[in-house]
RNA sequence: GCGGUCGUAGCUCAGCGGUAGAGCGCUUGGUUGUGGUCCAAGAUGUCGCGGGUUCAAACCCCGUCGAUCGCCCCA
């Protein structure tokens, strides 16, 4: 080896985060509450590849198209085209959608799937926003028609997985995009996207800027006013119906929205019980969400805003969110595939609370025992009481070499490693482990021996 | 894609014109089989990269790359 060969200077790439061991412990963890919240209501798992054909992903995209990371090879093969035809996904739900009409005639409808993987964007990384991410899907996809009941059923499950993981309180917010189509219809509104793109911002830029923006965009201020007025309501019940019709406007289409977003509700109401304080469902009817394919119920997981739990300030970004779909397979079968859905940004989720000093870092090491080598004679006993404690299904690592007592020791407290094994260093000595934490030392056997 | 800020030891940073420092971390030692504390010694940097100004640049100027915060948009 060269004293003076170059090194390249090892970099974090921007929006492609890692952890160190003891916080992707905390992070493996989360994954593991959340799968099992899922499990318990009866979703299924897939994977699915990181990468979709491009036209797949297109079918749905719109504006997130330029966001999509292409896969070409460094070195085309002779009469392969160097026009990228695979990308990597921006969503599981494009994925899902796909793999859905792919195996349509093995799957057991309503089809009901959770899905844990990390998907590419290629935006300018910022505060909760990356360029790697997990997300954690779970969707309901049926033919033809996906009874409400889902609806309710899955605002449920998401509140259950953000408990279990021990969070901040967090807050479901949910509305209904046709009782605010329905309403701007019944306003007189032709084309309804500008008004809704500008009032999607009221948390953002306040009820001010939204009428900003709306008087900018030619809205009329009666309209404008009204349109504020209406994305304002917020309730922690279905009062907000009674809210919805005192504003004036009748409109069919609203009325089904209300109808709907009322059955939701209403079958959320345990969101409420004692042991969630803090935290819990909100009807909230400025809830819009930009993906177009959104037809009826919308949501959005937002931390609850409180100072003791959320330093005033902090950013109240999407930690999930989801919605209902008329039809998400359509492009890729002929047949009508309803289906409501949802998301956690586990990596926002993560990365936010890491920021905010919120994850109490894990162990270092997942060993329960660190057995010491006392010298190299006796490797083979060392090695037999490893293994003897793994096989009672303890983690176990074993000393690497046989170095001085004192830097084994070290070793473990470093890790976090909780109990030290000592073999015996002479023959017809005990065995003993020593307790880490305590620092009480006693005899112990490997066969029966428990912490 | 567009704007603001910042790039000095593994990490956090000081130094702001005379050729590099602190704290933490790391290595070794404080004797015979035992960690966390303490003490002692030690290693570590083309001061992001390229050019310019100057007798002299980590420091001033220009460019570039990277990071970061915000806008658009989104988990």
């Amino acid at each position: 080896m060269s004293e003076q060969h170059k090194v390249y200077k090892p970099k974090a790439i921007s929006g492609f985060p890692e952890w160190l061991p003891e916080y992707r412990a905390v992070e493996l963890a989360w994954l593991d509450k959340i799968r099992a919240v899922f499990e318990s209501y009866g979703f299924c798992n897939i994977e699915t590849p990181s990468v979709e054909e491009i036209d797949a992903l297109s079918a749905k995209a719109g504006e997130t198209e330029k966001e999509i990371y292409t896969l070409t090879r460094l070195q085309a093969d002779d009469g392969e085209s160097k026009e990228a035809r695979l990308a990597l996904h921006f969503d599981l739900t494009v994925p899902m959608a796909r793999y859905v009409a792919q195996h349509f005639g093995q799957l057991v409808f309503p089809f009901k799937r959770y899905q844990m993987q990390k998907s590419w964007r290629g935006e300018r990384p910022q505060k909760g926003r990356y360029r790697e991410f997990y997300q954690c899907d779970i969707d309901v996809v049926n033919i033809d028609e996906l009874p409400i009941h889902f609806d309710a059923e899955l605002p449920a499950v998401l509140f259950e997985a953000y408990q279990a993981l021990g969070i901040p309180p967090v807050e479901i917010h949910i509305s209904n995009r046709k009782i605010l189509i329905g309403y701007l219809q019944g306003l007189g509104v032709a084309d309804t996207a500008p008004l809704t793109r500008a009032l999607d911002k009221l948390d953002k830029i306040g009820a001010d800027g939204v009428l900003k923006v709306l008087a900018d965009e030619g809205v009329s201020a009666d309209v404008a006013q009204k349109a504020l007025a209406f994305v304002q309501i917020k309730t922690p019940d279905s009062s907000f119906a009674d809210k919805v019709r005192a504003l004036g406007v009748q409109n069919e289409l609203m009325e089904q929205g209300i109808t709907e977003l009322q059955f939701v509700t209403d079958n959320l109401k345990h969101l409420h019980g004692d042991k969630n304080a803090g935290g819990g469902m909100v009807a909230n009817l400025g809830i819009i969400r930009g993906l177009d394919y959104y037809t009826g119920t919308v949501l959005e997981a937002r931390f609850k805003e409180n100072a003791t739990h959320w330093p005033k300030g902090a950013p109240s970004l999407s930690i999930g969110g989801g919605g209902r779909y008329d039809d998400l397979a359509g492009s890729f079968i002929n047949q009508k595939l309803p289906g409501v859905g949802l998301s956690i940004g586990l990596t926002r989720l993560f990365g936010l609370l890491m920021d905010q000093g919120k994850i109490a870092a894990g162990s270092k090491s997942p060993a329960d025992v660190l057995v010491v080598l006392p010298d190299e004679a006796r490797r083979a006993e060392a090695s037999d009481t490893a293994r003897t404690l793994r096989s009672r299904g303890f983690k176990v690592e074993m000393y690497h070499r046989d170095a001085k007592i004192k830097n084994q020791m070290a070793y473990a407290e470093k890790k976090g490693i909780a109990h030290v094994w000592f073999p015996p260093f002479k023959d017809g000595q005990p065995h003993e482990v020593k307790n880490m934490t305590t620092g009480e030392q006693k005899p112990a056997d490997a066969a029966v021996w428990t912490p």
